[in-house]
This record gives structure tokens, sequence and C-alpha cells, in this order.
DNA sequence: ATCCTTGCAAATGATTTGCAAGAGT
DNA sequence: ACTCTTGCAAATCATTTGCAAGGAT
């Protein structure tokens, strides 16, 4: 089982209640917008503040325990840090889904980066279109 | 050479002189934000409000003319509509280019969607790092 | 005991809206 | 002429900030 604990101190961040509900939510929804979150929180923690959540995604995106997800028309959303990974974004729920990144895939991002003298830290590939799920729904 | 006022008049938009300017504008930038593209076409047309950037930038892209380029802890850029590609993004002077997509990788993810009953609409595939020009400036 | 974090309220910044006047077809 | 678009000002929504009180180490 993670620790959120230990995963905040060892980012130099002190394990308070509220960061580990919203760590605790973050990782059970996947990905999940700001308001979202904050909605979430309420009900564990009904007197959290919206600054106070807007504080730690800041600090924490910057201390590299949390990723931020920016989608087409949409706010990001927020993710704990993972190995590399795609997304499948679904442009009728909303929904984001992680599918593992094909070694083909990243070898040739990686050497294309070589190639331009590119000095690469981050690569974000997301899918847009429909779920399955959503297929479903719309064909009955 | 292109021709906006055709372009926006087959996306059933009329053809005013501040749109035909915000066109231009984002080409010859390449991927521009909203600040920047209102301040540039500011130059050109003193009068344009940023309420009319705001409006046209949403219309365009509804009507498929603009791409929204969402970029991790910056807000967005927008793109004239143009086949897929790979962004390189620069995290110190936040210029944004286009670079072509390998055929291998467009396979590959074209086959993970089907796999996956995904009903892909559009891709992003965003290489987040530090430009050659950067690295150059930060040796010196 | 110390320093960091929280929650509140206010401030700022970004985006959207309504409407009368003007421009495109 | 008709309809869509513009520019302005106001309204709304999102995010950040300052500060006193509370919590973590």
């Amino acid at each position: 089982m993670t620790n959120y604990a230990t995963i905040l101190k060892e980012s130099g961040l002190k394990a308070t209640f509220q960061r580990m509900q919203l760590l605790d939510t973050i990782d059970r929804y996947g990905h999940i917008s700001i308001d979202e979150l904050y909605e979430e929180v309420l009900k564990v923690y009904p007197t959290i503040s919206l600054a106070t959540v807007y504080k730690n995604i800041i600090l924490m995106v910057e201390n590299g325990v949390l990723v931020e997800v920016p989608i087409v028309g949409k706010k990001s959303k927020y993710e704990l840090h993972k190995d590399d990974h795609i997304h499948l974004v679904c442009t009728e729920c909303g929904d984001v889904e992680d599918r593992p990144i094909i070694d083909e895939t990243e070898n040739i991002l990686t050497t294309l980066s070589k190639n331009e003298h590119f000095n690469l830290t981050k690569q974000q590939i997301n899918l847009y279109g429909i779920c399955k799920h959503c297929q479903e729904k719309v064909a009955s």
C-alpha cells in the first residue's frame, strides 16, 4: 500500500490531513480537475478551503508528486506522478484513461529528440475520441 | 499563397479584416497565446478589442480553422489546423515547434485505439524539454 | 519552539456576455 | 436589406494573495 505521508515527506512537504486526502482522492479518480477534487474532498473534510486545494496542487506539482494533464477545451486534470503512459481522453464524458506506452514509440520520440538536439524532459501523448462506454450509450 | 478569406467563407464565417489579421498573425507565429495574439494584432489594427479576439478564437476552433494546443503550466496556444504532427515545447522560452509524426508511431496509436474500441478523432503528442537554442544560451 | 500550512476574505486576472453601432454579403 | 460581427463596459468565473490562527515536526 502506498503511503502518502512518506511520499510527502520525501518531497519535503509536511504530511497534513488535507494533503493526504487530496492525494487519496486523486489516486482514486486517476485524473481529476481542481473543482472535482475540491468537491470530493469536501465530503471527507468539510472545512477545507478551495485556496488550500490550489496552493497544494501548485506545491505538489512543483515537487513532482503530481502531474498536470492539460486537456483541449477543458480545465486541466491532475494525476499522481507515474511512469510515462498514453492518455485516452473521452470528449463525451471527459474521462481520462491510462494505457502503457509502446517501447517502439518511446524510442522513436527519444531518437527524434536526440536528432533535434532537444533536451527532452517529459512527454505527453493524448488521444482524443469517444470511449467504448460512451459509444455503447449512443448506440442504445 | 493561402487565402484566409476563402478559408473563412468555406467555414461559414464572414471574412472580416479582424479575422484575417488574426489568422495571418497565428500563421506567422506558428503557435501563439491569446495575449500575444491580441498584442500583435493591436499593432496592425489598434482598435481591435480583446473580446473580439476571444470570440473569434472560440468560433474558429469550433469551425475547425484553428486548433488549441494546451500546454503544461501555461496558457494554451493556438495554431492553424494542419496535418497531424509532433510538438516540441521548450520549457525555457515557451516556443513550440512542429515536427512530422513518424508513420510507425501513427500506426501504433491507431492500432491501439482500434484494440481499445476507442473512436479516435484527434491526437496530440507533446514533447517538453529545452530547445537547441536555449541550451546554447545557457552554455555561454 | 519553530516554521510551515490552513482558512478566510479580499484582490487580481481571465474569460464571457449583452447590446447598440458598424461591416460583410 | 439583412444578418453577422465588432467594441465597449459590465458581469462572471478562476486563481492568487496576505494574514492571523492552528498544526506538524
